[in-house]
DNA sequence: CGCGACTCCTGCCGGC
DNA sequence: TGCCGGCAGGAGTCGC
């Protein structure tokens, strides 16, 4: 569910009634989520105070004076603000509950999501080899182009691997390479460095434009203010297998590649 | 090491 | 209308 954008909707959403709030406590009322949620969550969260709400990759850092929050939302996690003591309903896990009387509440039926406390965010075992931010500048065609040599793995699933660059999710990669014009069954190493440009462009132009727009509205989610995004109607491929192609009218593709429906345009992708 | 398959879990949708 | 198979936005882990 969620990818890049969609966090930092969410992140975006909920940073105004974090940031500068005393943790009362946190209720979890499962901890069965992608691993198990450990005791440190719960006990050396309450009496901090919240500093700034980041986010690395499609991780959600919840910074405290004394630690890191690590919150994932995983396939279909999301987050909203309510009152405390507001009767949960199922699926809702956990609240992290706030001075100002309202809380956090992370809602996440398939519980592929996870939440750690870590004293640094950083030096984390999740997210200490994560590869570059798209939107940062460390990421660029002449990056992917260097990675990607002798690689055989077809470029989706490359622009895929969270060690080669993250928060590319199954939406957004299909989106990029129809931007770039690039066929997703491509071998990543087979790829020019010229098409790389072009490409490290369409990842940050798609990513931007669903940030700006509030993310991309499939089945449940909802952004941290409870409204939903807008970049569905936007979506060139993703979704729209048999349906024109906006550009030259051949009808969508679907292919499987690493096990995720892939779609593109066969004579605009090459 | 690189690559592809598998896995976790619930909800929902389309087909019969 | 009801049931069932298949698929879903992630990503770590395992086997070859």
């Amino acid at each position: 569910m969620p990818e890049l954008p969609e966090v930092e909707t969410s992140r975006r959403g909920i940073e105004p009634y974090l940031r500068g709030q005393t943790i009362t406590e946190v209720v979890i009322r499962e901890r069965r989520l992608r691993w198990p949620v450990g005791l440190d969550v719960d006990r050396r969260l309450p009496d901090e105070t919240i500093t700034s709400v980041d986010r690395r990759a499609k991780y959600l850092l919840i910074n405290t004076t004394g630690g890191t929050a690590i919150l994932h939302l995983g396939m279909s996690g999301s987050l909203s603000i309510v009152e405390r003591g507001t009767p949960a309903t199922v699926h809702e896990h956990v609240d992290i509950e706030l001075g100002s009387g309202k809380a956090l509440r992370l809602r996440d039926p398939r519980r592929f999501g996870s939440l750690h406390f870590a004293d640094d965010a950083a030096s984390h075992w999740l997210l200490k080899d994560l590869g570059p931010e798209p939107l940062g500048n460390r990421f660029d065609g002449d990056y992917l182009w260097r990675k990607s040599r002798g690689r055989r793995i077809a470029i989706k699933p490359f622009i895929m691997d969270a060690k080669i660059v993250v928060g590319v999710g199954n939406i957004y990669a299909s989106e990029s390479l129809y931007l770039a014009g690039i066929n997703p069954k491509r071998a990543a190493g087979r790829v020019s460095r010229e098409r790389y440009q072009w490409l490290a462009d369409a990842i940050r132009t798609v990513l931007e434009k669903s940030i700006a727009a509030g993310g991309t509205t499939l089945r449940d989610f909802l952004g941290g203010n409870g409204e939903a995004g807008y970049f569905a109607q936007e979506l060139e491929v993703y979704d729209r297998a048999d349906e024109p192609c906006r550009a030259c009218g051949r009808p969508i593709s679907v292919v499987v590649l690493g096990q995720r429906a892939t779609y593109y345009c066969k004579d605009c992708q090459k």
